[in-house]
RNA sequence: GGGCGCGUAGCUCAGUUGGUUCAGAGCACCUGGUUUACACCCAGGGGGUCAGGGGUUCGAAUCCCUUCGCGCCCACCA
């Protein structure tokens, strides 16, 4: 007897094989001009990052992935890297220093980013230790950072270029703020969402009259800023106002009232007030109406100066404290409540402030066109495919993206200015370079007279080069025109616009090529009752707590199993039970074979055909995983593999094989066994490489670099189909005679005859299967006589004889429901067969489908009949 | 406000161009089981008006219309 335990112990032997791969160098790659390249490029995870169940899920597919290439003898490349995630690392650190009693501003920049660096040295790259007790088979030789040396030296070079293109502009425009961090952010980075607010109707005097007019506004605390009211030209009710002015309450500044027909009339009053420098709609009637810009707050959100009441109040404050000052100009009319959208922040979940400010632009119309023309022409494969919807709409949508933040963690913007004020700028490389072109236009500068730009730029300005950086490509072209384009990208859905878009513009824009071939979304992680998983609900499950209850195996096969391309998935840890489960069961199979006893003898009939057909089995299956796979149906692949080696392997080919107690198995099926066994941790190798590489290793002895990681992906090899259904029949047969067993309460241990009537049938060629696994004596010709269990196979009629053990009357009423329901059968087919139209309209194929079903129905019916007869 | 997607067994989902006995799978559930690999197991079993309604068709889970419910994305209505 074999000395493996009864249970599978993942603890060690998945350590000890991710060590071994690592040592043997399995995943390094480098380029090969033989092989054909296979590349994935993780999405890199945020330096400040811990690893969650999205990440688990995304990198498992990226694993998968990258495995089953290598299996197929391609030269897979799986890039890992990290983030310098701008916002969100300089937030961590400005929170840390804080806390240390130390503020960014007194600090400096300098001495800032050191700190920011440190921050990034001690927890920067905690998800990729994490990954690797997943079993990533990543080149850790490879590892990426966004704010590597020459990295860093793209992103510039990548903004000069663009720059000199006419397509990066400096631009005084609205911005999205976040008062939090005191940045711009893009449209992308702005949610919305609805929020239970207030409308208050505030009425202003129109001057020289004793009129008033009322407007609604959301944010009263703005009326300090307003330089217009506006109506629409058309609204009758307010005709008489046309050329009028009215007076802000409690500033008393006198304004127009003008006339636009961006008012809706329907809405609110029909009046608006026109506030400039605090909305974007208002900043362009006021483009429109040369209206004054009054800009009444501060970057962080407090009131100016220029506010002239409650100044230094933050926004919020001054909204409720705002409204004592109206009731006490009486220009409050009422307070209503009112659902409206806000936008935050997605770092901050600050409430965003539309705020003019200078910043830096890139034009995406010339970006977007060739990246839509390439999704739109499949030569980017997005699955599922409904996002190329979505992909559509936001390209021939887009606007222009802001990508300068107020920030000192990024990449440096490389503008200098000169000369007073920031009008006067030139853009360079470096500051030598910038120090030239500006010397061109004025040779009396010198360095001391250049000040670089002190913004960063947008995190994903440095990660829409991710695909040609991490190869260094913009210096280096020796990797990049190997590896490049890209085979598979896989991330969530929710940065499609934050970065896959991007990276497709910015890949057409520096080689003219596609980045990657398919993008594969994954779906949403969420709780039991349907939530997103967040730390702030605290319902995500710590994933290396999870690997280590279930194995990386286990969770692994638990989320594919349950995770469809895009579609969200409710997780619950016992998903994973069913992989830690399954694995047992692969461990268990191979103690079965290695405690048998093996013989140099002759190979029994039924072991002939179980290997044959086992054979036959799995390259059939393989086909259609095969097909799965190509579609990117992992989770149909996954359950394929999974039933493949649980029910046809082990319930049904190893039951069949078995050798009686105390027997030996001949050295012929064992060997083909044991290469079948094989065959089926290849295949089982991508989803759960741990144990398939322990298995595979137990199965035969192995020199190190033997691993089923490097071993060869099977080609899929001639099936016989209908020796494939034959079988399928035997096993019904065996179903049905262990049903009668059960309900008989036989033992599997008396043997019993089973009587087939008429002509043999195509599944005899199993018929020792059958005698081995159901315990039945064969026999053909003529029905049992007497009390005997039935059941019917396709057309054929077969029966147990059961001697004193039958309750004819049960029997009967089984048999009698049976006959009505074929009865009913027969009709509807008849029906069928009998409307002219259908004979007439169907295909040919379709017709003598139904003339068998008819004829297979009417046979049946016969036989029933008679067995009810012979009762 | 616009756009997209979804609704099939208790749960999560397959179901390809409408057509084989098409209503499926896994899990969960129920019954039985100390068979010498495995109770993380074995054998057997029950379970759905395919969201509702209408239409097209010889034929609809599948195509069209409509109602209800859910989700996502986009959008400046104060």
């Amino acid at each position: 007897m074999s000395e493996l335990s009864s249970k599978y112990d993942p603890k060690q032997v998945e350590g000890k094989w991710y060590d071994h791969w690592t040592r043997q160098g399995f995943f390094h790659s480098t380029p090969d001009p033989e092989k054909e390249p296979f590349t994935v490029l993780i999405p890199p995870p945020n330096v400040t990052g811990v690893l969650h169940m999205g990440h688990m899920l995304n990198n498992t597919i990226q694993d998968i992935l990258t495995r089953k290439a290598r299996l197929e003898g391609k030269n897979a490349l799986w890039v890992p890297g990290m983030d310098h995630a701008s916002i969100a690392t300089e937030a961590k650190v400005v929170k840390r220093l804080r806390e240390r009693g130390i503020k960014k501003s007194e600090i400096g920049r300098e001495a800032f980013l050191e700190h920011a660096w440190e921050w990034k040295e001690e927890y920067g790259g905690v998800i990729l230790e994490q990954l690797k007790k997943l079993g990533a088979s990543c080149d850790w030789d490879r590892t990426r950072f966004t704010m590597d040396e020459k990295y860093y030296e793209s992103v510039i070079d990548t903004f000069n270029h663009l720059f000199d293109k006419g397509l990066i502009y400096r631009g005084n425009r609205m911005v999205n703020w976040d008062p939090d961090a005191l940045t711009a952010v893009s449209d992308e980075e702005v949610i919305h969402t609805e929020e239970q607010s207030k409308l208050y109707h505030v009425r202003y005097k129109v001057s020289g009259t004793d009129d008033y007019v009322t407007i609604a506004t959301t944010r009263p605390e703005t009326i300090l800023g307003d330089s217009a009211i506006c109506i629409h030209p058309e609204d009758e009710r307010y005709k008489h106002l046309h050329g009028k002015t009215a007076i802000v309450p409690i500033v008393n500044r006198e304004i127009p009232i003008i006339q636009d027909e961006y008012v809706t009339m329907e809405f609110g009053t029909g009046c608006l007030k026109v506030t400039p420098a605090h909305d974007t709609n208002d900043y362009e009637l006021g483009e429109k109406h040369n209206l004054e810009v009054i800009d009444i707050l501060n970057p962080n959100g407090t009131l100016s100066e220029a506010a002239q009441v409650l100044v230094g109040e933050d926004r919020f404050e001054a909204r409720k404290n705002i409204v004592p000052l109206l009731e006490e100009a009486d220009a409050l009319v009422k307070v209503e409540g009112y659902m409206n959208k806000v936008g935050r922040s997605e770092r901050t979940n600050a409430v965003i402030e539309p705020r003019l400010s200078k910043q830096w632009f890139v034009k995406m119309k010339p970006l977007a066109e060739p990246a839509l023309k390439a999704v739109e022409e499949g030569e980017v494969k997005f699955h599922p495919a409904k996002f190329n919807n979505t992909y559509r709409h936001w390209m021939t949508n887009i606007k222009d993206w802001c990508i300068s933040r107020q920030l000192w963690w990024g990449h440096r913007i490389p503008a200098w200015y000169y000369r007073d004020g920031d009008e006067h700028y030139v853009v360079a490389k470096t500051a030598e370079e910038a120090l030239q072109k500006a010397q061109a236009i004025d040779s009396s500068l010198t360095a001391a007279d250049l000040r670089q730009d002190e913004d960063v730029m947008d995190t994903w300005f440095s990660s829409w080069l991710w695909p040609i950086s991490v190869f260094d490509g913009f210096y280096d072209r020796s990797e990049l025109d190997y590896y490049f384009p890209t085979s598979d990208l896989v991330t969530g859905p929710d940065i499609i616009f934050f970065w896959v878009a991007r990276m497709i513009m910015a890949s057409y824009e520096f080689e003219g090529k596609k980045p990657f071939s398919n993008v594969y979304f994954t779906g949403l992680i969420r709780d039991k009752q349907g939530r997103k998983m967040s730390k702030s609900l605290g319902n995500s499950p710590d994933p290396i707590e999870l690997i280590e209850k279930y194995s990386a195996d286990g969770v692994r096969l638990g989320l594919l199993m349950s995770a469809p391309a895009g579609n969200d998935i409710p997780f619950d840890d016992s998903i994973c039970e069913q992989g830690r489960n399954f694995a047992n069961k692969i461990w268990n199979a191979l103690r079965l074979l290695k405690g048998w006893e093996v013989e140099d003898k002759d190979q029994p009939e039924v072991n002939a055909l179980a290997v044959d057909w086992l054979n036959q089995r799995i390259s059939q299956e393989l086909e259609e995983i095969e097909g799965q796979f190509t579609q990117y149906r992992l989770s149909e692949a996954a359950m394929r593999l999974y039933k493949l080696v649980w029910d046809e392997f082990c319930s049904w080919f190893l039951e069949a094989i078995k050798p009686a107690y105390g027997d030996s198995i001949d050295r012929t099926t064992y060997e083909a066994t044991l290469a079948a066994f094989e065959k089926l941790m290849i295949l089982l190798h991508p989803i759960m490489p741990f144990i398939t590489e322990e298995v595979w290793h137990s199965i035969r002895e192995r020199g190190e670099a033997e691993c089923v990681i490097v071993s060869q992906w099977p080609e899929v090899s001639e099936f016989d189909a209908s020796a494939l259904e034959h079988f399928e029949s035997a096993k019904s047969i065996i179903t049905e005679v262990r049903s009668i067993r059960a309900q008989k309460n036989l033992s599997p241990r008396d043997g019993l005859k089973l009587v087939q009537k008429g002509e043999k049938g195509g599944y005899a060629a199993f018929e020792t299967i059958i005698s081995k696994l159901a315990n039945v004596e064969l026999s053909y010709g003529e029905a049992a006589q007497g009390p005997a269990a039935s059941f019917i196979i396709g057309t054929l009629e077969f029966s147990v004889p059961l001697e004193g053990l039958i309750d004819s009357d049960a029997e009967k009423a089984k048999l009698e429901e049976e006959l009505k329901y074929q009865e009913g059968f027969l009709k509807s087919v008849m029906k069928k067969l009998g409307n002219e139209r259908f004979v007439a309209g169907a295909p040919a194929q379709v017709v003598d489908a139904e003339r068998k079903k008819q004829a297979d129905a009417e046979s049946r019916i016969a036989s029933i009949r008679e067995q009810l007869s012979n009762l």
